[in-house]
DNA sequence: AGCGTATTGAGAACTGCTTGCAACTTGTAA
DNA sequence: TTACAAGTTGCAAGCAGTTCTCAATACGCT
């Protein structure tokens, strides 16, 4: 038999993570955030989708477990939690290195692209500050029209 | 009998907008838009909270009405919507001197503060411009916790 | 290995919102 | 004025996304 302990893996930054907040290490948890990892930062899934791609590939989780695991990892900041209204929330990959970035939506397809821009995140610092408020995460949600369904 | 023909009455932008558009005049439209203007722009209600401030003072609109007319009153550029997610739209007074604004919001207590930065409003613009989109509107939305609930 | 406790799965429940339809209004044209 | 077509309302049912309940299961500490 091989012992998972018989030779000292290191811990992922999620299991210790975990560990450190009495949370335990599940497959189910692991499985979302590798798919996250897999898919790479800046593409967003909602919790349906990543549901049905963890499903598609023979695993089992529920739907109820992603909602729990996707909350989670939004609070341990592996994830970020984009609320681009129209039909739930999406999540994507958080990469540290990036700062807050935002998106372009189209409104009648959905498609959306990111940007960045420091005056945007550096505003929202602004305000932050001037008001007393402590920055969590600052958005900019600009809703338009892609060049396709302008003529609809 | 007075009769509301007796005299001319200017008809409000509102009835003429609608006009313009095969559509008609009613007394919960004219509610809907009335309390908005009373309570001025800047501050948000829910599609619930329009609904309960009508009828707490007598009148009688239904929900499904108060989801419809916002809808329309969004459409005419009367209202503007926000989602500032965590339970449901957020509607307020479009004044159109202001151009678009931005949100600075407590994810715990719900106080929202209000600013502007033009940069911002360029950014979005630049944006859309590059991956040849057409600007609708765009929006900053900063999650933060405010000075009193910091410490909770 | 054993045990306390976190976690999962399944489905019911909830929330915010939309829709179908019959009854009712509005605006207009006679 | 009146009459009538078309827009609008209210109600209740429906829907999508998300959360909750609780029994069964699995982590991980000792």
């Amino acid at each position: 038999m091989i012992s998972q302990a018989s030779f000292r893996t290191h811990p992922s930054p999620l299991e210790s993570g975990l560990h450190l907040d009495g949370k335990r290490m599940t497959p189910q948890r692991k499985k979302v955030l590798s798919l996250f990892e897999e898919i790479g930062s800046g593409i967003h899934l909602s919790a349906e989708e990543v549901h049905s791609k963890l499903t598609s590939t023979g695993d089992k989780v529920s739907l109820a477990t992603i909602y729990r695991t996707l909350r989670l990892l939004v609070k341990m900041t592996f994830l970020n939690e984009l609320d681009l209204s129209e039909g739930g929330n999406r999540f994507e990959l958080l990469s540290h290195d990036h700062p807050d970035h935002h998106h372009l939506i189209c409104i009648r397809c959905g498609r959306t692209e990111e940007f960045e821009n420091n005056e945007v995140i550096n505003a929202g610092e602004v305000a932050a500050k001037n008001f007393g408020f402590k920055l969590l995460e600052s958005s900019l949600n600009v809703r338009a029209l892609c060049p396709i369904c302008i003529n609809k």
